[in-house]
DNA sequence: ATCTATTCCTGGCTGC
DNA sequence: TGCAGCCAGGAATAGA
């Protein structure tokens, strides 16, 4: 979002095309008819989505597992979208096609219907929040209707940082052990946003520059190796479908 | 409200 | 070397 941010404020999409079935709602030969001409007013993020206000609608973006929203670069077999502007080009690839492109009126989008930014949420709300509801706490920090903006890796490393076992009920997490983890998201997201997220096959910002928050992370992708606080292994279960990364010994039930 | 399984997709990896 | 089979996962969906 940062870096698409200043290829494309101000500039007006003066052709659009779109291939695959994941453009929604609707015809994506008409969606490119709608865009063109549109000026971008402004690029945001809200939870996992770019936001882009345009003067005629809202064009909401989510990258999925494999998406790659880049300035440059050739159109190839994994192009799903292009806006061509009046100065550049948007290119949207996506290997897996978990991404979604979709266009909504000033007011609509899915966008809206997220949970709080974790990075705008006081810790008290947070708590608040968490404490009533019962539900394991990983599928939890998943819902994006609960929290916008966490996926599977932040939820791992926050959980770690915070000591607190994936299968942990959240109503029954201490108040000071939210408080904990309140810090230990905000800590993980800033970290990573710092490094530039975490590329752990396809990752790459607009101008096609990898993260390099995956060297950072604690338990995502180490099982076997030594925890990094007590040397005991780190361990891998599946929580809601999910990969789940975690110390027995750190992260007590 | 919460949980589980299923679906979408392809590259990369494993094992023979 | 080749190839079949499995795995990763965000989120919508259906059904319990």
């Amino acid at each position: 979002m940062r870096t698409v941010r200043p290829h494309a404020i101000g500039r007006t999409i003066v052709r659009a095309e779109f291939r695959s079935r994941f453009v929604t709602p609707g015809d994506r030969d008409q969606l490119a008819v709608q865009l063109a001409g549109s000026r971008i007013l402004d690029v945001r993020r809200r939870g996992k989505f770019i936001v882009f206000e345009l003067s005629q609608g809202t064009l909401s973006v989510h990258l999925g597992m494999t998406g790659r929203l880049i300035t440059s670069g050739e159109v190839g077999v994994h192009t799903h979208g292009v806006l061509e502007l009046d100065q550049g080009v948007l290119v949207y690839d996506d290997i897996r096609q978990f991404g979604r492109i979709e266009f909504f009126g000033p007011q609509g989008g899915r966008a809206e219907q997220l949970g709080p930014e974790p990075l705008e949420l006081t810790a008290q709300v947070f708590v608040e929040r968490l404490r009533k509801r019962v539900s394991r706490i990983k599928p939890l920090l998943l819902n994006q209707k609960f929290l916008a903006g966490l996926g599977n890796i932040y939820v791992d490393e926050s959980l770690f940082r915070a000591g607190i076992h994936p299968l942990a009920f959240a109503n029954r997490v201490s108040r000071e052990r939210a408080l904990k983890l309140h810090e230990a998201i905000v800590g993980t997201l800033e970290e990573s946003i710092a490094f530039g997220g975490s590329s752990i096959s396809d990752y790459v910002d607009a101008e096609g520059r990898r993260g390099g928050f995956q060297l950072l992370h604690r338990v995502y992708g180490r099982e076997g190796n030594p925890c990094l606080a007590c040397g005991t292994p780190v361990k891998r279960i599946v929580v809601g479908q999910r990969g789940t990364h975690f110390c027995p010994r750190c992260q007590k039930r």
